[in-house]
DNA sequence: ACCTGAACACCGTTCAAGT
DNA sequence: ACCTGAACACCGTTCAAGT
């Protein structure tokens, strides 16, 4: 604010005299979550960052106390932008509710890889992963359960979400992210491997080597949400 | 074995002249699970690992080829003791095999929190883990579903297993696992923060922060995946 | 074939000093 | 109140040299 002044006229808009540099916690965290997106958890240093802000490393830890808080509130500030996504989610039916606020999640999730292993750690911290797990429970409640169940229910499909986005999401071992092999190749060159396995011993990997090679994530995740839901209906409905 | 030398009486057993350490991975691979169950993946060092195992810290590139590989195969090799609490399983029901196995590899990863993170991540590299998969699968195989279910069902149940149990290994934040915290304070804690909350604008929070402050990880776990067995058997069923 | 210490190129975090 | 550069105490990994 202080700086604000009128622009003498005919001058060039070159930034004057190099002032220090400025941040908010908005700021330090839409930084980091740039670099988060472009080269991972591993990519983000503090040094990194600082430089992305354009100051010095240690302005950092005015605003987060460490490396892992500024993770766990980059991977909370993402989070916020689902709420936009289930805006409209609330039909008559709390499990079709609930399969559109874990897909959407999925969704967020599946193309930041980084996020999983962030989301839902601190609710203390974390106020978007709070009301998500609130909003998720809301679903729940509407199902006629006990207190047990519904707190049980709500952490099931919780766990599942988050666990296994965070799974598929961190499938790329590195050279499919930084694009030297198409996610085709790498699901290939595993197939391949399964196939040189003994059938005898490898009945299992032998019957679905076809189906992984050209499975999509997230129908394997929607499938898996959906056996989830289906216990949680016939739970809800033996409990009329 | 160029070592190997009667002792001479009356000398005490003494190590004689300081020889160079000698390793093998599975001593390599020893050593990282005593840190690790010790300290957690951030203990585990390169250096602290030479260290334990008395000698140099470039020896132990010789058998892994880098700090992630020795993660990944320390993970394994503990996978590898859960064939034992399962050789028995093997009923006429196999939702029923399902559980005891989903069991046995959550008491295994609960009480090691480093460990969810590097299971079944490299099935080219991770043997037990590909057995495991494979073991888990050919219950599922004896459901009568199509190979594409068969994929999903074993995905999911694999999913839900090492999410949850993943989540739930890492909740006790540093203090906990100090013994500064115990579980119980640190529930209390929170439950505490949720009380707090506007129970307006937290009803789910608020209906079930009595539940959350008594809970059991291992009750929480089964009752979740009782609900995904729950629509495994649905499906199952529905298919014949 | 396997082990070694030293060196390299990084890290996260702190601190005394600035504005 | 907020930012800075330098310093500290670590890291993982590599390498030339040993046995």
């Amino acid at each position: 604010m202080a700086e604000q002044r009128t622009e003498s006229a005919g001058r060039p808009r070159q930034p004057r005299t190099r002032t220090r540099a400025s941040h908010s916690l908005e700021s330090v965290l839409a930084g980091a979550v740039e670099i988060l997106d472009e080269s991972g958890a591993q990519g983000l240093t503090i040094r990194a960052l600082a430089a992305r802000l354009g100051g010095g490393v240690a302005s950092v830890y005015w605003y987060v106390s460490g490396r892992e808080e500024l993770l766990d509130l980059a991977a909370d500030s993402v989070l916020g932008g689902i709420f936009d996504q289930i805006a409209d989610v609330g039909s008559d039916d709390p499990i079709d509710d609930l399969r559109a606020i874990a897909m959407a999640m999925f969704d967020t999730i599946v193309d930041r890889p980084w996020l999983g292993a962030y989301v839902l750690r601190d609710t203390g911290l974390q106020v978007h992963s709070l009301q998500l797990y609130e909003r998720i429970g809301e679903e729940v409640m509407r199902l006629g359960l006990t207190p047990r169940q519904v707190f049980h229910a709500t952490s099931a499909v919780v766990g599942f979400v988050i666990g296994t986005a965070a799974d598929l999401g961190q499938e790329p071992p590195a050279a499919v992210v930084s694009g030297e092999v198409t996610r085709e190749e790498y699901l290939a060159r595993i197939a391949g491997e399964w196939r040189a396995l003994d059938a005898t011993a490898y009945p299992f990997i032998n019957h679905i080597v076809g189906e992984f090679e050209r499975h999509n994530d997230r129908d394997q995740f929607a499938a898996g949400l959906d056996l989830l839901l289906a216990g949680l209906r016939l739970q809800s409905e033996s409990a009329r």
